[in-house]
DNA sequence: ATTATCTATAGATCTATAGATAATGC
DNA sequence: ATTATCTATAGATCTATAGATAATGC
């Protein structure tokens, strides 16, 4: 009776795993993740759905696995952000990754619409996102406005800034899915340098 | 040899369409057009997905036809907005509508975000959608401004606070659908009072 | 007599599993 | 020897059609 010994993925598993998410990032933003299917992207990447749900178990498991690459890949981004604007340039970034990447912005709308019913197996990761990053730009908006980069401003006042930040950036990209010919990086930016113009400190 | 009379359809017939559409719009807006399926709708009007298919023809069909009641219902709310506000008034009741019918909404921002493949049923429908609601948008503005009711305001000015209008409007719907708590009503009021405020006349 | 609904079913999916074959890496 | 991929297939859908039965309204 010999011990099995496992020695994990193969280099080439690896990277096949990569193409599969970036895959599924397109079809699961394009169709929904009810509506797209495993054979679509076994299509796209060469190879069957037996294949694609060896490596990842189940389809609920690759959805998560293509929501977290997402996650980690748009919070890099916005990190690259400076205090003294509150992030928001990390955020002009973001438009200009969303408009180079169409399939993951694609994904990020329809998730965001699609897993507001609870049974959606993206759901508590969607919800926790909003909220996250809601509290998030409350507390970009805090740290600049008491270091003096911004007035000084209510707690209400954040609240409302964050809210519409996120709802301009959500409606713009809209927006840009339903008309390639709009300018989604101009708008946005004219929008931060709007916020920003209403709130630099009065003094300098 | 007689000749079949069409008669149209009977009373019992049109009020079954009515709720079929009705019970369609949650569907399509909680699954999507491609996840929710001919079935869902028929165990919620109690029936059967034949039934159904018998009424609309096809599922595209009965897309189609949930849209345009969805496109009627909202027009006449906005509608109902004055020149002196831009009609921003009249978004504001739609934001109550929504709060009040939110399969409706879900199926708008569900849709906005599916159909941006130009393979979706939907695709045409949104994108002229979208197009429109943004010019009649600039318009109101327009209109507004002429009349003296708003700043002078220069095309592209128009045009930008167009943009983010629209877009602080389907952003805000998805954070209240992402958490019902949220405050859709108070929040979108609230961008509309700062938008009336910075665009006021100075004279008066 | 026309419209509406149901049952039954065709034909095409879809997810997932089983078992065989191929490729990778110790 | 383990991982990866393929073929084949089970079992459960889904849309749509055909034909029979029930309900509606002239």
């Amino acid at each position: 009776m010999t011990t099995a010994v496992l020695r994990g993925p193969y280099k080439r598993g690896i990277e096949r795993r990569r193409l599969v998410v970036a895959t599924a990032t397109e079809v699961f933003g394009q169709n929904g993740f009810r509506g797209g299917t495993l054979q679509q992207v076994a299509d796209r990447v060469g190879g069957t759905p037996a294949a694609v749900l060896k490596l990842f178990g189940t389809k609920e498991k690759l959805l998560i696995a293509v929501l977290e690459h997402w996650g980690a890949e748009t919070a890099e981004i916005v990190l690259q952000g400076t205090v003294e604007n509150a992030y928001l340039d990390g955020l002009n970034r973001l438009m200009s990754y969303h408009v180079a990447h169409k399939g993951l912005l694609q994904l990020y709308t329809t998730m965001a619409a699609e897993a507001s019913s609870a049974q959606h197996p993206a759901h508590q990761f969607m919800t926790h996102r909003y909220r996250n990053t809601l509290e998030q730009m409350r507390h970009r908006f805090r740290l600049a406005s008491e270091a003096g980069h911004l007035q000084r401003m209510s707690e209400e006042d954040i609240a409302h800034e964050a809210e519409c930040l996120l709802a301009v950036l959500d409606g713009l990209e809209i927006q840009f899915l339903l008309n390639p010919a709009f300018d989604l990086e101009r708008s946005f930016a004219a929008y931060v340098d709007k916020v920003l113009g209403r709130l630099r400190p009065l003094s300098s």
